[in-house]
RNA sequence: GCCAACGUGGCUCAAUGGUAGAGCAGCUGAUUUGUAAUCAGCAGGUUGGGGGUUCGAUUCCCUUCGUUGGCUCCA
């Protein structure tokens, strides 16, 4: 955050760091007479010695903050669990931070927030935004809050406050009735939160640990103005029209059956045509920029799966066992063991490094069964899987081009904003501190090269390695992995993997795991949402719709038929007894992007009518040049 | 797996403690049509599965499976 302020005296303040802006915005908007111009700075009051006049021109020149609206949200959050406190007086609070899109505060609870209750809470909450109580900070020493805490019987803050070093100050942050243990900041007064609504309840364990009692979450959003939040629950309404699993019903792309199982995903011919052509291209990039196309068995035995450590490490993850001949398998999790036998297949010189193998590779794991989620969370799925093993002076130039590659491949398919995550060492990891920071560097300088902000998620590494994930977001701004280039430092040990140096000594080979897309299914998942079904020409299954307007003129229709098959276009053609408009409207709605439509008129001249999906008539074109246009769209 | 909500013909949805109805899709016939729905007829459901309460349940209860939204996990 930064604040920029201007003074009567025309000087101008600058602040870095957490400020409570709307502190000193109050002090400036109540125009207390001859007031000391405070702010609160990385939780430390600050005295700007500047004494001004009701009425004068102190402006906020620039306030930028990237957690704006998480303020607004965060002070929502404790005005509804005063709400809370004052209907059902016998709940725990625990902790209600903002998020992304809005808020949520976890209560202790047996029964969950019926959708009444919420419709409720929400009229008390409008109820206590119209006393405009002001939201009051007080810092008080840690033992202290834990007086005040034991005094209101709330055991979560207790054993929040129990963690906290003695000699630490700590704040609170009351309004009205209701005082929470809080680092701020928050709006001046209950009355600024004008318009909110509660989204839904649902159950979250206490501090995400499944081993933790189940508290009762409610997720909240709100805004300044009824306006805002208009507009926002509109867009939601918005989002849920393109969600992949409506639109790959329309469209007939894929069903999940509940007789095969869940998470299990049938690709219809549709969306199988879309992954054939993702497939075809795929491997086509995959060849020109020097992988090894391998392919791989489903199952394999357990000692293989002991020495990789995903028995060890992973096994809930993993489908049980079966037997055969007294030797256990298991279905395949990840393919990297595969790929790492056949680079141990033979004795390997640092002249063939780096050695690239990729697959398409189908995966198999446990998924919680409430995890499911359409294409996005599956059971079994398919990653396009790519090992790279390398010399370590081999990784940085690696590293780049690999970035270089993805985002080649990403563009392809339409996809120009993503985020950026770069995820660091993790308490617990394998390696050598060196090799991750060498490691790190070399993926931090490939994502600089190319100019592009990320985010650093620190210790957020898998235990074996830092990684680099490229998210994608969903049609309900929820961000999926998709692209994720990950060092492994731990498997090229586990197997004892070498190479031939030019000292004829054996080395350790430096190895990574990518996928590009992540899952076929996952990215297809949000493909779909991404383009709302409209998929780039290219990709589509049936790219123009011949539309004969009557049986006259069905033998030219299929002569126009016939040039798009030999064009290497996928067509089709439509000869029912139907009226134009009727035809129209179903490949309209089938979303396909080219529609021919022919009469007489454009028999006799050699050439078609051309409609494109969602604009319209684009008038008559001679059957090549219309043919063109569409081979043109293609790229 | 946990906390909830939901589960009616292929799809979208309606109805009721007395045993299910519409639109779309499908089928049949008529219509030969100029840029987003021609008309008519037909067929289709033991209301996710199992159990219970009841004279009677799809409607109430239990259980199971699945879906949805979260938690957790991750491609």
């Amino acid at each position: 955050m930064s604040l920029k302020i201007k003074l009567p005296d025309g000087s101008i303040k600058e602040f870095e760091g957490q400020i409570d802006v709307l502190e000193v915005a109050r002090s400036i908007s109540d125009g207390l007479a001859n007031a000391a111009l405070a702010g609160i700075v990385n939780g430390k009051k600050v005295d700007l010695n500047h004494k001004i006049d009701s009425d004068a021109e102190v402006s906020i020149i620039t306030f930028k903050s990237e957690e704006g609206p998480e303020i607004f949200w965060h002070s929502t959050a404790h005005l509804m669990a005063q709400a809370v406190k004052q209907l059902y007086p016998d709940v725990k609070v625990t902790i209600g931070p903002a998020i992304e899109n809005g808020f949520y505060y976890d209560f202790d609870r047996d029964k969950a927030f019926s959708e009444e209750e919420l419709v409720k809470i929400e009229d008390k909450m409008k109820e206590l935004s119209k006393q405009k109580l002001p939201y009051s900070r007080k810092e008080v020493s840690r033992n202290e809050a834990i007086e005040i805490f034991k005094e209101m019987d709330e055991p979560y803050k207790l054993e929040i406050l129990n963690e906290i070093p003695e000699d630490e100050t700590l704040s609170l942050y009351t309004q009205g009735d209701f005082t929470d243990l809080c680092r701020g900041p928050h709006v001046t007064h209950t009355g600024k939160i004008k318009a909110f609504k509660l989204l839904r309840s649902s159950g979250a364990y206490w501090r995400g640990d499944e081993k933790n009692k189940m508290l009762k979450r409610i997720y909240g959003i709100s805004f300044p103005s009824k306006k805002d939040l208009k507009v926002h629950l509109n867009n939601l309404e918005e989002a849920k029209k393109r969600d992949h699993r409506k639109i790959g019903k329309e469209l007939d792309l894929f069903s999940i059956n509940d007789e095969i199982g869940a998470g299990l995903v049938l690709w219809h011919p549709k969306g199988a045509m879309i992954r054939h052509q993702i497939e075809s291209y795929w491997k086509e990039q995959h060849l020109a920029y020097d992988y090894n196309l391998v392919y791989t068995p489903h199952i394999g035995k357990g000692t293989l799966w002991e020495t990789s450590g995903h028995l060890h490490f992973y096994k809930d993850g993993m489908y049980d066992s079966m037997e055969m001949d007294g030797i256990d398998y298991y279905v395949k999790p990840m393919n990297c063991p595969f790929h790492i036998m056949i680079y141990k297949s033979s004795r390997r010189s640092y002249r063939e490094l780096p050695y690239k193998m990729a697959e398409l590779g189908t995966v198999y794991r446990n998924e919680l069964s409430g995890a499911l989620h359409g294409l996005m969370r599956v059971r079994g799925f398919t990653q396009d899987d790519a090992h790279i093993i390398c010399t370590p002076d081999q990784l940085e130039t690696e590293v780049e081009k690999l970035l270089d590659f993805s985002l080649m491949i990403l563009k392809k398919f339409g996809f120009n904003n993503f985020d950026i995550y770069l995820s660091t060492k993790p308490e617990k990891a394998v390696g050598e501190v060196e090799e991750w920071d060498k490691a790190t560097e070399s993926l931090k300088k490939a994502i600089e090269k190319h100019g592009l902000e990320y985010k650093v998620d620190e210790g957020g590494g898998a235990f074996y390695g830092p990684k680099i994930d490229i998210k994608i977001k969903d049609a309900l701004n929820r961000s999926w992995q998709c692209t994720t280039i990950q060092f492994d430092f731990n498997l090229p040990t586990r197997f004892d993997m070498d190479y031939i140096g030019s000292d004829n000594q054996p080395h350790r080979p430096y190895m990574i795991h990518r996928a590009l897309l992540g899952s076929i299914e996952r990215f297809f998942g949000t493909l779909i949402e991404y383009h709302a079904g409209n998929f780039p020409v290219w990709l589509c299954p049936v790219q123009v719709k011949v539309l004969p307007i009557a049986d006259s003129v069905n033998e030219y229709g299929q002569e126009v038929l016939a040039k798009l098959k030999a064009a290497g276009i996928r067509a089709e053609i439509d000869t029912r007894t139907e009226k134009i408009g009727y035809k129209i409207r179903e490949a309209e709605v089938s979303k396909i992007p080219y529609m021919f439509i022919i009469g007489g008129k454009e028999a006799e001249a050699d050439s078609v009518s051309v409609r494109r999906h969602t604009k319209g008539d684009l008038g008559i074109l001679k059957v090549e040049d219309a043919i063109k246009s569409v081979l043109e769209d293609e790229e």
